[in-house]
DNA sequence: TTATTACTTTATAATCTTTATAATTAGTGT
DNA sequence: ACACTAATTATAAAGATTATAAAGTAATAA
């Protein structure tokens, strides 16, 4: 359940090299475990009794490090503040257009683009599917030589 | 062709209540012009030769009144400042899965999916496409009965 | 054409979110 | 435990957007 997604998270962190400290713990499983979409602001508050010392700049570099890393989507809504969204299990496929590999990057799946298409045009939408295409590092690396 | 859109839009504002002011005319018109997703600012800063005396409020509160009476889109992107776009033609395709039909919905395109994907896979990216599914209107109908 | 009126613009300041900086602290692999 | 390097903190600064009040101006009708 959320006890093993924050474990996975972790695990992703790992994975990728991102030092596990105790704030990026709490921020991820305050993102797992709140269900919500949190601006910065309102982590910073909810964490402030277990970290009294802990600066804004920490909660805005680490949602930023979770970016890159995909495990947080950031919500651009209207308002004055980002929101930002625990990236569950969705992904879509990068494909180099040179030497075929195809792999996987996390993102939300596109429920808005969905919601829309399916407004404005009547259709009873069931799926999507998309695709980015480019150049691996391998096949950039080739191409300069 | 962009005059006439031009004309259109004045029109537009004329019919509901909106005063034409050079400070309007000029930015609706770069907007339409320029072909390109403007911030506030670049538009301030394209427009300073016409008008030195022009307040950055000028061009918010009209980009506000423009983005109320529909003639611009405000997109929301990752970045720090919001970019304006007058009513343009990105598409996709929504396809029915009984009868193969296809039609056209507008939504700006998904730059930001392009930017991470880049990002976390190091690809050098070109290009992405998607496609929502699912059944049009005509076949939801035959279903039914 | 001119007077009127309400809306706009300007100039400035304030607010709010986010990022930069530098010194200190603390993970991580060996 | 040590050394290396990254992360945190505290603070300041930047940057985008909005608020305010005074001055100016477009639209309308007499």
């Amino acid at each position: 359940m959320s006890n093993s997604e924050l474990k996975e998270a972790l695990d992703t962190l790992k994975a990728t090299g991102v030092r596990i400290t105790p704030q990026r713990h709490a921020i991820l499983e305050y993102l797992i475990k709140s269900m919500s979409h949190p601006t910065a602001d309102e982590i910073y508050k909810a964490l402030e009794g277990k970290f009294p010392n802990m600066s804004v700049a920490t909660v805005y570099n680490n949602l930023r490090v979770f970016r890159e890393v995909g495990l947080v989507k950031e919500l651009t809504y209207g308002d004055s503040s980002s929101r930002f969204d625990y990236v569950t299990s969705n992904h879509y496929h990068v494909i180099c257009e040179s030497c075929g590999k195809i792999v996987d990057f996390h993102y939300p799946a596109l429920d808005e683009v969905e919601q829309l298409a399916s407004h404005v045009t009547g259709f009873k939408v069931s799926h999507h599917r998309m695709e980015v295409y480019g150049t691996c590092p391998d096949c950039q690396k080739k191409d300069v030589h």
